[in-house]
DNA sequence: TGTAATAAGTGACAATTATCATGTTTTAGA
DNA sequence: TCTAAAACATGATAATTGTCACTTATTACA
């Protein structure tokens, strides 16, 4: 019974607020509840998504495979949000990767009760549009920060974001913890170069380390540094 | 009575078409026709737009100033596109100016009818929704573009675009003509650094320019140069 | 618990791209 | 049509970033 989308408080936070008790009920009876395990992928860019998932723990990363065989990190989801609507809602292949950055637990609910809903429920329809466009908002800003941005500049700029979407922990160390080759692909470049800025920042006393995780010291001057001074 | 929606093709190419006569013929009342010139603005960064603008004829581009004071174009609209529809659905200010690359003929819609429209038409919210996927689908690909490739490939990559959606005249030159300093803003890179590669590309064969023009003359090659090879 | 496998880190060097300086051509408008 | 402004172009040089080669932790798990 504790399982039931009626009295689940995540969906305050997506477009799932809009449903009214009879939409609920019927995404609650067919939902399925999955856990994945760290590093495990949800989908895979190319593949055919019969619905979308709704993040009720951990975090995600959206990625891309560039012809280049790298990886680029487009996003990273919070909980609550949805994934895979835009493969639905166009009827189209995911475009995106998903996978696990630590343990997630997510409702997959099938395309058909989606589209349905998005039928009869202009509500619905009007939040994920908003939804929508909050991620193209973020997109531009992503693309601008990339083409106009330097690494050092990108990488001040995913620390203070990490810090502002996910908090810290008690020693003040950033509570998502990424590997080094992940935050290469956030922020765009070879692994060597940011592992160098890493340490760079780290003399400056920008940040502390501690094996993997990295911890916020100067946060005035990151994001000085990410403006461009 | 020749320029009401009603009799309008352009509309077959976006989330229009959806509407029924009544409103059809709503939009079409209270639609105002506008002439815009090369190099003026339809709407700038930052301010609050009162309705979304039809695209009937001209190009326009969508940009973005970064911090470091340099213009990042996001995307090039194309005939038939509706613009501004992210910020109004949003209700947010934009984030992207859009500035006429040449002479433009649009049709200005105000929110009131399009949020009016999408709460009683499910298919024009339908409609929407898709233009809003497409487009979200391209920020990505753009995104991945601009982090893992080279600055010579994304060039490469621009004109096959460019040739690909705007087509090329008699002469085999490239129908939409952009300034040196226009691409350099698509490509994200520096005039300069984008004007030696012109010259590169120029020695090698692989484009013709005549002024301002440039043709496509081997789209094999540039795409094998866009692709890593 | 030992040992591959994987990730983190560093140095040397090469490639890419930006910046600055300057000259030339084109364009717009008085 | 003359002229100033803007756009185009190129060289020299510096800054940024990537690549390759290697060492040193860490981690997973047989």
């Amino acid at each position: 019974m504790e399982n039931r989308c009626e009295n689940c408080i995540i969906r305050q936070f997506n477009s799932l607020r809009a449903l009214n008790k009879d939409e609920l009920k019927r995404v609650s009876d067919s939902k399925i509840s999955k856990k994945i395990k760290k590093g495990e992928a949800l989908f895979i860019e190319g593949q055919k998504l019969d619905g979308v998932f709704c993040v009720r723990d951990g975090v995600s990363k959206l990625s891309k495979l560039s012809s280049n065989g790298k990886e680029q990190i487009v996003k990273l989801t919070n909980k609550g949000e949805i994934m895979g609507q835009r493969s639905v809602i166009a009827e189209d292949f995911t475009n995106l990767s998903a996978t696990a950055i630590n343990d997630m637990e997510v409702c997959f609910i099938t395309k058909e009760i989606i589209s349905n809903t998005l039928n009869t429920n202009p509500n619905f329809s009007l939040e994920v549009l908003r939804h929508l466009a909050h991620d193209l908002k973020e997109a531009d800003d992503v693309i601008v920060n990339m083409s106009q941005k330097t690494v050092k500049q990108r990488m001040a700029e995913a620390f203070i974001y990490l810090k502002k979407n996910y908090g810290e922990d008690e020693n003040g160390f950033l509570s998502l913890t990424l590997s080094r080759d992940d935050y290469a692909n956030i922020v765009g470049a070879a692994t060597e170069s940011l592992i160098r800025m890493i340490s760079e920042f780290k003399k400056k006393g920008l940040i502390k380390t501690e094996g993997k995780k990295i911890g916020v010291l100067e946060e005035d001057t990151l994001q000085e540094l990410a403006d461009g001074f």
